[in-house]
RNA sequence: GGGGGUGUAGCUCAGUUGGUUAGAGCACGUGCCUGUCACGCACGGGGCCGAGGGUUCGAGUCCCUUCACUCCCGCCA
């Protein structure tokens, strides 16, 4: 208790009946009858109605308060008569006579109102965030974010975890994303970069002997947004433990993912023991590396049967045999949707940039066919292998893609996520976790055709680590690992490897010489030749996990001040011009715009 | 870097085939109203129709250019 408050604006009820109490908020509506006003006030924790009527002589000045003004009221605190109890909010039973008033926080006229479910656009509400987040959704979304973060820290230090603090200011490195540079003013010309992730402190914490690690991380990546993506930074729960293997990761993520999710809500978890998919299969069955395990359509390669002497569809046929494959879908019991439906996924599918995608639906009259566009081509024969092959059914759509492997996955992929929307088949009411393992150390850059690093460098190859067949790169797996929550990539992790000789191994396969190598991860490969335990670790994005416990669409629901889309901060200017003084002390000059 | 969408009052939006004075709700101002909780009623102020150029007798509307925001692709080990 103090001059500003007795209570909060979320607590009052028929206990306090009578008693004189002193509240303090905004004004988040009025209701002006002329002779009596009912004005509801709101802090961070709740709605009072508070009254006044004109015989009180404060009455016309308190009338004239704009919305959003702070101010205090003193007053008593009367039970509602039954007729007037508002069952909608906590403090409904009773209500503040106000015997007087005193102004905290004038307020100009609002760019915004902050009484309204309306949308508005993005632009006003990061400018005047402040505002937009007084409104309930996005005010209930940041406190969320915090219990979240409570709820994590309190589960990981049950686990046996310790928090640690990594720098900020760090160097770049030549893997991975684009980083932010920060110019040292003491040493001339040179730069840190700002952190994509604490990745080797984190492993040279385990080399320090602490064990397991843990960290609320922001980390900073120089990359476009998406709308589950910010620009420049975002958090990252970073985990590290030394001595473990894959499954031990597992266990405790997975401890640890289904305590919080079914703690902050009330989705059902589909499999509380998260399926394991191989890389390998979620690119074949669902074409993606997230895949969204909700949704229940699958993809089947069907590229074989295009050998078949009686299957007419010569274009297909033509491809297979220069090395195309040729995937599909099937929607079931699909006979009755309109051909316009079809069409339009074909259209869509070629707007996508894919060569588009052939369908027929499966017919039976006295022999099976299939009925379409491409149905004629194909004999009862060939349509009944489909089936087997695809365990598609009389009435169900199959729709086709054919071309490059890579190809094929993304538009299958796109096209499995756009039918489940249309047809309506993803119950939005549960989360569907899974694992996605073996990850191929390897791929080849389409750009350059030379093989380089699929995801992370430090990753351990999976077989024998004394023993291991380096003749064909592209086919080693690591322990590398995603956990994906219906579609959605929450993090990636790995079982690291701590021997030096190995890594100069496989960095020399990805182009890297061992003078490159010791130059460019000096710190880690150093710190590796001086007794480092086997460890391994994740790091689940907090912001998504937010995001999906918030049931948002957009990152920047959960994120209290994010930029735009341009990386801009629209409420204090960032990034701004600086003054030459200090450009001059850092020893840069801006290059003009040719 | 590329593609899509949007841009009209402080906010959310409508605006017909190109037609004379650009509308509504909320907010704001004035007045009326003693039980509302999205209070109600009346009146009022408020607009470079994102910007620039063009077509036309005439452009919010059609064309071109450009800017801003947003979604997606590229990118994000």
């Amino acid at each position: 208790m103090n001059k500003y408050r007795t209570h909060t604006c979320g607590e009052l009820n028929q206990s306090h009946k009578g008693d004189k109490i002193i509240l303090s908020g905004w004004i988040n509506k009025k209701r002006d009858h002329g002779n009596l006003l009912f004005i509801d006030l709101r802090d961070n924790y709740g709605l009072t109605q508070c009254v006044i009527d004109k015989d009180n002589v404060i009455f016309k000045e308190i009338e004239k308060l704009p919305l959003e003004t702070v101010i205090k009221i003193e007053g008593k605190v009367i039970e509602r008569t039954k007729e007037t109890v508002n069952k909608k909010i906590e403090t409904g039973q009773i209500e503040i006579s106000i015997e007087n008033f005193e102004s905290l926080g004038s307020t100009k006229e609002l760019p915004m109102p902050v009484f309204s479910d309306q949308e508005y656009a993005e632009e006003i509400r990061l400018k005047y965030r402040f505002l937009d987040l007084r409104r309930k959704k996005i005010h209930q979304n940041i406190i969320l974010r915090s219990k979240v973060i409570s709820f994590i820290r309190s589960e990981m230090q049950k686990f046996g975890f310790l928090e640690f603090q990594t720098p900020i200011l760090t160097s770049s490195s030549p893997e991975g994303a684009r980083d932010f540079l920060v110019p040292s003013r003491l040493n001339p010309g040179k730069f840190y970069a700002l952190p994509q992730a604490p990745q080797q402190f984190k492993q040279l914490i385990m080399v320090s002997g602490f064990d397991k690690y843990f960290q609320i991380a922001p980390c900073f990546r120089d990359e476009d947004a998406r709308a589950d993506r910010s620009p420049g930074e975002f958090y990252q729960l970073d985990i590290e433990m030394s001595f473990v293997e894959q499954e031990d990761i597992f266990n405790i993520v997975e401890k640890l993912f289904i305590n919080l999710f079914k703690n902050f809500s009330d989705k059902k978890i589909l499999h509380e023991k998260f399926p394991k998919i191989s890389y390998e299969d979620a690119m074949l069955k669902y074409g993606s590396d997230k895949p969204d395990l909700r949704n229940p359509l699958i993809i089947s390669d069907i590229t074989k049967i295009f050998y078949r002497e009686d299957i007419k569809f010569e274009i297909f046929k033509k491809l297979v045999k220069s090395g195309s494959v040729v995937r599909c879908l099937v929607t079931k019991n699909t006979k009755d949707k309109p051909r316009s439906f079809f069409d339009g996924i074909d259209k869509w599918a070629k707007e996508q940039g894919s060569s588009g995608l052939a369908y027929f639906t499966l017919e039976k009259n006295d022999t099976i066919s299939g009925k379409g566009p491409v149905g004629k081509f194909f004999s009862e024969d060939s349509i009944l292998e489909i089936m087997k092959q695809t365990k598609a059914e009389i009435g169900d759509t199959i729709l086709l893609s054919c071309g490059k492997q890579h190809d094929v996955e993304k538009i299958l992929s796109q096209t499995r996520a756009k039918l489940a929307n249309e047809l309506n088949l993803i119950d939005d009411n549960c989360f569907s976790f899974c694992w996605v393992v073996d990850y191929p150390i390897f791929e080849i850059d389409e750009v350059s055709n030379k093989i380089i690093f699929s995801h992370n460098p430090f990753s351990m190859p999976q077989g024998d680590i004394n023993n291991i067949d380096l003749s064909k790169p592209l086919n080693l797996k690591a322990y590398q690992y995603d956990i994906v929550c219906n579609g959605i990539e929450l993090s990636s992790g790995a079982i690291r490897n701590h021997i030096p000789e190995l890594m100069y191994k496989l960095f020399e396969i990805a182009g890297y010489s061992k003078n490159n190598v010791d130059e460019n991860f000096s710190g880690m490969i150093n710190a590796l030749s001086y007794g480092a335990p086997p460890h391994g670790g994740i790091a689940p994005g907090l912001d998504r996990i937010v995001m999906l416990l918030a049931d948002e669409k957009n990152i920047r629901e959960v994120t209290m001040f994010p930029m735009n889309q341009n990386a801009q901060d629209l409420m204090m200017n960032a990034p701004s011009n600086v003054s030459d003084q200090q450009l001059k002390e850092l020893n840069l000059a801006i290059r003009k715009k040719s």
